[in-house]
RNA sequence: GCCCGGAUGGUGGAAUGGUAGACACGAAGGACUUAAAAUCCUUUGGCUAUUGCAGCUGUGCGGGUUCAAGUCCCGCUCCGGGUACCA
């Protein structure tokens, strides 16, 4: 009997359907295990063979934990919003839903054709009303809460309107987006609508006024994660800086323990990095300047203020709303030409150019200490959505104010003993200070990091300014102007003013509109909508949430997906948790990752869920690139000529099909047959062969390199594919898809298969185990063990090769060795180990069957190889019997015959015996 | 610019500071076969010797620590990824 992939696959798939041999159930006398890979938005080109990637080894995961006995929760779905299916349907009319279902349609056949063990009873699709009711609702919670900045987290917008009855505004314990001032009367006396205006200032989902990232093509805003390089990352769309009305997360309100929280989870260095460096936090002081012949003072926020008396000018961004109180009349026509100019740039060209340009304002401003004026000028290098928008320019220090002083032939005065300043600024924080002290503050002779604290104190005594905390993370902007995707559960009133709805209102249904156009007013897709009002009579919010909306709780719904009272209901979310292992890429360490864990520590502020991380543990598969093959044709001709060949001509290299070559030696009929055009192609070949050339790419379709996944399951199997995968390197490494090797994983399972089967029959017996055989199996148990639990697969495949062959070899037919053996490969060919399984007598699933434990004792060897090396280098070996002690060791090493040759008569000065290794003599 | 990775044969890659190159691909040679495919066996980092055992050298470059360094430390080079007028 031959090994027969397809029969086999398709008999254990469809018996692990019948059985729902991977439903899950919460049972309280078994420890949980939560895996969850990331789920994939199903596009139209369907998946390549980068996407299993992950998948497959979270499954031999979630395969392994089960066979330890956890119950394992191990769930799949699509995120199934998206630009593409809207974009799609705006170009041929079809519903982005009719398109969405068929492409997950063809997603889950090709999912099902790896035999992956998902729970599919818990698929969740994000555009479905059941699902996206409790996204409107996880909505509707935040706009009724603002983050109480003392207790640190989320609490009802209602204590918030007692405090300013009571209180005012005054110290407010609330994160706002700007600082609101008044007293508790104007508080009681304001209208209704006066005190909505002021609480949106406060509450976590809120509606301002945000410059957004504007796509114009996309007809959309776009969130910053969203945005690389000033193009849209979804169709490399130029993107411009745009003031709008938006619905806003405030995901900044959650920066410092967004931040601290990283140290809690296992996530790999390099990601928490990224995090951190996108939450961007920074300590340093906000400090006010007086404004010569204003009563007002300019806020700005440095993280140098030892630099103070280097401050030569200061600097507003265009959009400050400091800019109309400075600008004198003499300079107001200069000043609007500037700001005109600014804002027809779009962010890529202000990126391209990096030209210092700017204006003065006309007015100036007084050092706080040295008390001098310094010109106040406005510059697109400083951004408004920082600190305060506004800075204290010290050229000697900084390159960009240093560019700027240059430009505009401003003062740069060093501050550092010894700094040289005349080519350009002396940036590093280091050195002791000079040329700053006055008879208010003396900074001479400390270092910069001493002179930093100093400063703070001395400014927060003498009432200018104080110690502060920046972050960069910014507010998610939450609103799209789209068609496909979650509706706001939002209304405006009487005074246009926005309210949710109710909780027995959702979900709130995304209407059916006649084309996923916006109107001819400008106003989104949904303005298109009849009848598009709320139960009240009143118009319902056009805005759609973006991508990110409904995957950032999607892993607590699998957790109890059919509930209809609740996301997650508090039993269920005691047992499962959180996720224990999450799988997926690095793409999104600054989108989904961040919003999710912002989701979840919100829904925990309310004890809506228990564990205040979503994602304990975080493995990031690489990416699987394409590797595009290229053929050589002699210029102006239709003749092509072979790899090694090619210098001796003028040839142009064209794609070609990967899936004709083979072991980058092109199939010249396919070739001929692939396209019209080389129908009567030549060849100039070598070794007869015609050889490609190749290079790394990305997986696509234009470059000719796709390798869908199917075809590689039809060819050599389900089983082959992922013990490939798995084989082909590091799971965290990125790296290039190249079948060459495939063969080799083919040919060990054949081998294995060789083992059960010679010809028809089935040739394992009861019989007692060697040692030998033991020996083997158990060094085989204790490799994958380590190995899968850290995520070491490849070198798994390596030790199941070994393994093999050694049976192999002693010709083992013991069925105890190969219950274990079927068992420990169950998680990385389970269509195989189950065939084996069932052959080897057993009647239930081989996903039932216990893992097995090494027993060492079987590892303990007779005798003792060791290394005997002389000054570092080995030269021979010796046997000692197990057990010897190290003297003996070392006495049996130099009076090895060999011995001699090597101390060539010296006597030894030193002898290092390293237990069960090496033996070093050093002479 | 800043942050994070990485560099090992023809290729993908192994190696808790302890005999570098496991395992696999490819290649070469051989067996079986009329032939091919499949399968099996041998060789395979480089250099020298291969009518002998063997010897030397070798993990991007230059230093250092150590009895012992691919692995640890310092200084570079190159490659990949992330990020950026963040004050």
């Amino acid at each position: 009997m031959e090994y027969n992939h397809k029969d086999i696959e398709k008999r254990w798939q469809q018996y692990w359907k019948e059985n729902n041999t991977y439903k899950t159930e919460v049972d309280k006398n078994r420890p949980k295990y939560y895996v969850l890979d990331m789920f994939p938005y199903p596009s139209g080109a369907g998946l390549h063979v980068g996407h299993p990637l992950g998948y497959i080894a979270s499954d031999i995961f979630s395969r392994y934990k089960r066979l330890q006995g956890f119950n394992v929760l191990h769930p799949m779905g699509y995120d199934a919003y998206g630009l593409p299916a809207e974009q799609y349907a705006i170009q041929t009319g079809q519903h982005p839903e009719v398109t969405t279902m068929q492409n997950i349609a063809r997603y889950r056949e090709q999912l099902d054709k790896i035999g992956f063990c998902y729970d599919w009873s818990r698929e969740i699709k994000t555009c479905e009303p059941s699902y996206y009711k409790w996204t409107q609702w996880a909505f509707t919670r935040m706009f009724k809460s603002y983050f109480n900045t003392k207790l640190n987290k989320a609490c009802p917008i209602s204590e918030l309107e007692e405090y300013f009855a009571a209180n005012g505004s005054k110290e407010v314990p609330a994160h706002g987006t700007e600082e609101l001032v008044f007293t508790a009367d104007e508080w009681n006396a304001y209208s209704q609508k006066e005190k909505n205006e002021i609480l949106m200032n406060y509450r976590i989902a809120y509606l301002g006024n945000t410059m957004v990232n504007w796509c114009p093509k996309l007809g959309t805003v776009l969130a910053n994660d969203e945005v690389s390089e000033g193009v849209s990352l979804r169709g490399g769309y130029p993107v411009e800086q745009k003031l709008m009305y938006q619905w806003c997360l405030r995901v900044s309100a959650y920066a410092g323990r967004l931040l601290n929280d990283l140290d809690t989870i296992e996530w790999s260095d390099s990601i928490k990095e990224t995090q951190r460096n996108w939450i961007g936090y920074s300590e340093g002081a906000e400090m006010l300047f007086p404004v010569e012949g204003k009563d007002f003072q300019l806020k700005i926020f440095t993280t140098r203020a030892d630099t103070i008396f280097g401050v030569t000018f200061m600097v507003l961004a265009p959009e400050s709303e400091y800019v109309n109180q400075l600008v004198t009349a003499e300079q107001k026509e200069t000043v609007e030409a500037y700001l005109d100019e600014v804002k027809h740039k779009t962010e890529r060209e202000r990126m391209i150019e990096k030209k210092v340009s700017g204006v003065f304002t006309g007015s100036y401003a007084i050092n706080p200490i040295t008390g001098k004026n310094i010109p106040v000028y406005i510059s697109d290098y400083v951004l408004a959505g920082y600190g305060t928008g506004a800075i204290m320019a010290v050229p000697a220090h900084d390159s960009r104010d240093y560019a700027f002083a240059k430009h505009f032939g401003l003062d740069i005065v060093p501050l550092i003993e010894g700094c040289d300043v005349s080519e350009e600024s002396f940036d590093a924080k280091e050195g002791i200070v000079t040329n700053s002290s006055n008879e208010r503050l003396q900074l001479n002779g400390l270092t910069v990091k001493e002179a930093i604290a100093k400063t703070k104190i001395y400014i927060k005594e003498a009432g200018i300014g104080k110690v502060k905390v920046n972050y960069r993370l910014r507010d998610a902007i939450f609103s799209r102007q789209r068609y496909w995707g979650e509706p706001f559960p939002v209304y405006y009133d009487e005074n246009n003013q926005p309210q949710v709805l109710n909780d027995d209102e959702l979900p709130l249904l995304l209407p059916e509109v006649d084309k996923f156009l916006p109107t001819e007013t400008g106003e989104p897709p949904l303005g298109r909508a009849n009848n598009w009002v709320a139960k009240n009579g009143r118009p319902l919010e056009l805005n759609t949430m973006p991508g990110f909306a409904g995957s950032s709780a999607y892993y607590l719904r699998y957790m109890d997906p059919k509930n209809e009272n609740a996301l997650v209901s508090l039993e269920t979310n005691e047992y499962w948790r959180s996720v224990d292992l999450y799988v997926g890429g690095t793409e999104h360490a600054t989108g989904h990752l961040i919003y999710s864990r912002f989701w979840n520590k919100f829904l925990y502020d309310y004890g809506f869920v228990c564990e205040p991380e979503p994602f304990k543990k975080l493995i990031n598969q690489g990416m699987i690139q394409g590797r595009s093959n290229f053929v050589y044709r002699i210029k102006d001709t239709n003749t092509f000529v072979s790899y090694n060949l090619k210098k001796d001509y003028d040839v142009t290299p064209i794609h070609v099909d990967v899936n004709i070559v083979s072991n980058d030696v092109l199939d010249i009929e396919k070739f001929k047959a692939w396209r019209p055009e080389f129908n009567n192609a030549e060849f100039i070949l070598e070794d007869g062969k015609y050889v490609c050339g190749y290079a790394v790419e990305k997986m696509s379709k234009s470059m000719f390199n796709v390798v869908n996944p199917d075809d590689i399951v039809e060819v050599y199997g389900a089983d082959t594919l992922r013990l490939y995968e798995m084989f082909l390197g590091p799971i965290e490494q990125s790296k290039p898809w190249d079948t060459n090797g495939i063969d080799g994983v083919n040919r060990f399972l054949k081998r294995l298969w060789g083992l059960f089967f010679k010809g028809e029959e089935m040739v394992i017996k009861e019989e007692k185990a060697s040692q030998e055989a033991l020996k083997s199996l158990h060094k085989l148990i204790k490799k994958v063990t380590f190995d899968i639990e850290h995520f070491s697969y490849n070198t798994s495949v390596s030790a199941f090769m070994i393994c093999v062959n050694e049976l192999n070899a002693m010709k083992c037919v013991s069925k105890e060795i190969y219950d274990d053996l079927v068992v420990l490969l169950a998680p990385f060919a389970p269509h195989i180990a189950e065939e084996l399984w069932h052959s080897l007598g057993h009647e239930t699933s081989v996903c039932d069957a216990k893992w097995p434990v090494c027993n060492e004792e079987y590892l303990v060897e007779a005798s003792v190889n060791y290394a005997i090396s002389f000054n570092g280098k080995a030269r021979f070996n010796i046997a000692v019997p197990n057990g010897t002690s190290k003297e003996e060791v070392e006495k049996m090493a130099l009076a090895h015959e060999s011995s001699a040759k090597w101390m060539e008569g010296k006597t030894p000065k030193k002898v290092i015996v390293v237990p069960n290794k090496i033996v070093n003599i050093v002479i």
